[in-house]
DNA sequence: ATGCACACGTA
DNA sequence: CGTACGTGTGCATT
């Protein structure tokens, strides 16, 4: 026989935490009781029991707390949505026929203990499937002791063997070992100092810790030694509560526990009514159940109806509930697996994506969007992509919660409805797919009127709600990887890496983690001496500032930058874009946040494609990993050039600036000659420039003369003086600045040319440095927010003429002030021409605008197009 | 596992 | 003591 024993609530407990708060349709949680029943599930397959026992703690552990008051008095109550599952916890084992053994007073450890002993004496094997390490004292060859890792379902096994390789220790000697290194979770001191090292070390050194404790010389250590004679009784105690007992007075049915399989419709019933929509797919359905079982359940307010098989009749009877409210406005929320309708407050309908099959969805999407419905939703993208996988395209959204929301209170990011729902409801979510169609139709209503009270309408109607399928289809069309091509980088890197750590172990003349700040620093500025040291709250300050000004006197920085550099290149993009790459069509699929900035741009993430290297060599050769699918198709990259300055002098109106721009001059060169006084003819000396571009960029910063001193390493006089000569020229940016920052003291916000607003209380802050903070962010955000509007604008336009048009040319990424394309190579002169008209047509300023285009094969070839001839590349 | 600090890539 | 992001590591926390 092979007895198997659970350690239930560990078990239990380590499930809730490991999966995320999934709830049935009416808002029980159950995600403890899910994984616990996964996890049951996996070990009867591998580990074929032919006897299973579950133990469970009851009451206080009197004799434990009785030698140590203390004993896990730190612990925080079980939370209540785990609490309420463990009654569900029974009812699964109660389906699957296995017994519960508890005794009051004692925790499951020790009857795991005890009833491994019995079946040891027997000469039976046992295994003991628990969440936490303590149980590894009973392992010996009869008793094998698995516990989970991360996740649900990867466990380590211990065996005699796997127990001395983890602790160098035997089993029988883990209770002195916890004794001495103490465990904060159940609120056991051990001896301070002494760790899972050092007490290792000291139990392979003396064997016990009661040879330690009357042998305190035996830790060849006198520190050790005092902190043994202080707190060895302390240990001993710890000890004493870590030791399991396997003689509690226990007798168990064997024969009942001997484990049957359930039958396919206890199963049945058991996960219906838990709502286990994947343990659901796996079984069939039991030939006495109506194919179609809708259950009705309450919630709160809101009215579920849930299908707990796949229902060919969902579509109708959704329809028809819908149609009985009268639906003008179906609303669909995304949640989780699921998506939740509704037509009407408080009437929520849910069904699940991965338990419908896709015909369902379809059939049901269809049936409600039959013509005279209008569609809104919650993160309108989401939905776009399940529509489209599941065969629906083109359906227009008319509203977006989420966008929105984030519209109206765009300096946080609204991930999913509950951010929304708590923020502009108040309402906390059930956490049903049904509330949450219902918030999101409340939401939208509320959104609708604020929006038009504040003058969005149009900004949300025909900027950011068009934008959002546009973004659907960008993400869809992902963009191709050449492999072979980041392998040949990630090679370089590599060598690189490796030749850079050796060598800094030679300067440093030892072997450290130079990955650590912390470790680097005590090296460098300790073990090495070198000046200029200290400063950050943690440690030495190691950033590239302080390393740059030392490189040249010590090679070592030089080499840790260089090392940086190679390892980040690595870790962010060499090593990292390979996995993320679709295996099925070779493209990289990243997705584009609509709701993430506080200015109105974008956000990439999964990876982030808006950072792809540029400026160092190395980095930039990852471009050219990123290619067109085929020879018949090159890249077509067209970015606006300067556009934030043009913003800038569209909205101050300065005339130095606006003529500047209209006369096409390199705007850095043509400051240059403002500040310093340079005569027409007369070349700018690249310093100059360079000093110029940087007060440029400081402008829509909102830097001030320290920074610009800092940044160009001259003195504060000297910044000054600049600053002076800029504003004596370009007068009317400093009224810009100005009164920017004095309007959003006044009204609260400040907005960009489409109307867009940041909210920004802080400027009247009394505290200094947040209202300083607040200015710059109010000087920054209508120019950088501008920018955005312009691009999002010619993003729309663009896919709208590209759908239009017979060109063969995806939108496929948005680097901010850059789009990049994939073009059938014969098109891209006309494809490039529609691009440009858009862009630099998309608002109408007050200064030109102008867009550089470039094409290539890859995005590290593409090469300028000149007006007369596109076709070079 | 989760959150923070630091560092660093882009516009 | 220059804006806006996302992601990697190390390290200290459950």
């Amino acid at each position: 026989m092979a007895l198997m024993l659970l350690d239930t609530y560990g078990l239990v407990y380590r499930a809730y935490f490991a999966l995320p708060g999934l709830t049935t349709s009416t808002g029980t949680p159950i995600n403890a009781v899910y994984g616990f029943t996964m996890m049951l599930n996996k070990l009867i397959a591998d580990e074929k029991p032919t006897h299973v026992v579950a133990a469970f703690d009851k009451g206080m552990p009197a004799e434990r707390v009785a030698l140590f008051a203390e004993y896990k008095a730190q612990r925080r109550a079980m939370p209540d949505e785990l609490r309420g599952q463990f009654a569900l916890v029974r009812q699964v084992l109660a389906t699957f026929r296995i017994p519960i053994v508890e005794m009051e007073g004692q925790e499951a450890d020790d009857v795991i203990a005890t009833l491994a002993r019995q079946a040891q004496e027997a000469g039976e094997q046992t295994i003991v499937v628990t969440g936490d390490l303590d149980l590894l004292q009973i392992v010996d060859d009869r008793v094998t002791v698995l516990v989970t890792r991360r996740g649900i379902t990867e466990l380590g096994r211990y065996d005699p063997l796997a127990v001395r390789e983890r602790f160098g220790l035997e089993p029988a000697q883990l209770p002195d070992y916890r004794g001495l290194k103490g465990d904060p979770s159940d609120n056991l001191p051990g001896i301070p100092g002494v760790g899972e090292k050092t007490a290792s070390r000291l139990l392979q050194a003396a064997g016990s810790l009661d040879a330690l404790v009357s042998n305190p010389g035996l830790a060849g250590n006198p520190k050790l030694e005092r902190l043994i004679e202080e707190f060895g009784q302390q240990a001993c105690l710890c000890r004493a509560v870590s030791v399991v007992r396997s003689d509690l007075p226990l007798t168990v049915d064997w024969e009942g526990s001997r484990y049957t399989v359930p039958s396919d419709a206890e199963l049945y019933r058991l996960y219906s009514e838990l709502e286990f929509k994947t343990l659901l797919a796996r079984l069939q359905p039991p030939s006495d159940l109506p194919l179609f079982e809708i259950t009705a359940k309450v919630s709160g307010d809101y009215r579920s109806y849930v299908p707990s098989v796949d229902p060919p009749e969902f579509a109708s009877l959704a329809r028809e509930l819908l149609s009985l409210r009268g639906a003008g406005l179906v609303v669909f929320a995304p949640i989780g697996d699921a998506i939740g309708v509704t037509a009407r407050e408080g009437q929520g309908i849910a069904f699940s994506v991965s338990a419908l099959s896709r015909e369902n969805v379809r059939d049901a999407v269809r049936g409600l969007l039959d013509g005279s419905t209008r569609a809104g939703g919650y993160d309108v993208k989401k939905l776009v992509h399940i529509f489209h996988s599941a065969g629906i395209d083109g359906t227009r959204f008319f509203d977006d919660a989420m966008i929105a929301a984030h519209l109206l209170d765009p300096t946080r990011g609204f991930a999913d409805i509950e951010d929304a729902a708590s923020r502009f409801l108040g309402l906390g979510l059930p956490g049903d797919a049904a509330a949450a169609a219902d918030a999101a139709f409340r939401l939208i209503a509320k959104a609708r009127t604020e929006l038009e009270r504040r003058g969005q309408l149009r900004l949300y109607e025909e900027l950011e709600l068009p934008l959002a399928p546009v973004l659907a289809s960008m993400e869809e069309a992902g963009i191709a990887i050449d492999s072979d091509e980041l392998r040949v980088v990630g090679d370089r890197v590599d060598t690189a890496a490796e030749q850079l750590r050796k060598h800094i172990y030679d300067f440093a003349g030892e072997e450290f983690n130079i990955g650590s700040p912390q470790q680097l620093g005590k090296v460098l500025f300790g073990k090495l001496n070198i000046p200029g040291g200290k400063r950050t709250k943690t440690g030495f300050a190691t950033g590239v500032e302080v390393l740059q000004g030392l490189a040249r006197d010590y090679p070592i920085c030089a080499l840790v930058l260089e090392w940086r550099e190679v390892t980040k290149l690595k870790n962010t993009y060499v090593d990292v874009i390979p996995q993320l790459v679709d295996a099925r069509d070779g493209r990289l699929r990243s997705e584009f946040n609509q709701t993430a900035t506080a200015t109105g741009r974008l956000s990439s993430t999964n990876p982030n494609l808006q950072n792809i290297p540029v400026r160092g060599e190395l980095g930039r050769r990852i471009r050219r990993a990123f290619i067109a699918k085929s020879d018949a198709y090159v890249l077509l990259a067209a970015d606006y050039s300067q556009i934030e300055l043009r913003v800038m002098a569209h909205l101050s109106g300065d005339e130095g600036l606006r003529r500047a721009f209209a006369e096409s001059q390199d705007i850095h060169d043509f400051t240059a000659r403002q500040i310093f006084g340079i005569a027409p003819g007369v070349r700018v000396d690249p310093n100059q420039r360079r000093m110029a571009k940087s007060v440029n960029f400081g402008l829509f910063y909102g830097m001030s003369d320290f920074g610009l001193a800092q940044r160009l390493e001259i003195g504060r006089a000297e910044a000054k003086e600049i600053t002076t000569a800029y504003f004596a020229r370009f007068p009317d940016v400093r009224g810009y600045i100005d009164r920017t920052i004095e309007e959003g003291r006044r009204d609260g916000y400040v907005s960009t040319i489409l109307g867009r607003r940041r909210y920004m209380p802080g400027l009247t802050s009394g505290n200094y440095m947040l209202r300083a903070a607040a200015e710059r962010e109010a000087t920054n955000a209508p120019l950088q927010g501008s920018a955005a509007d312009l691009m999002k604008l010619a993003m729309v336009r663009i896919d709208r003429a590209l759908r239009d048009s017979q060109l063969d040319a995806t939108m496929l990424l948005q680097i901010h002030d850059e789009l990049i394309f994939e073009v059938r190579a014969t098109q891209l002169s006309e494809t490039a021409e529609l691009v440009r008209s858009h862009m630099e047509s998309a608002i109408e300023l007050s200064v030109p605008l102008e867009v550089t285009l470039k094409g290539g094969r890859n995005w590290y070839d593409v090469e300028p197009m000149n007006e007369e001839s596109f076709e070079h590349v």
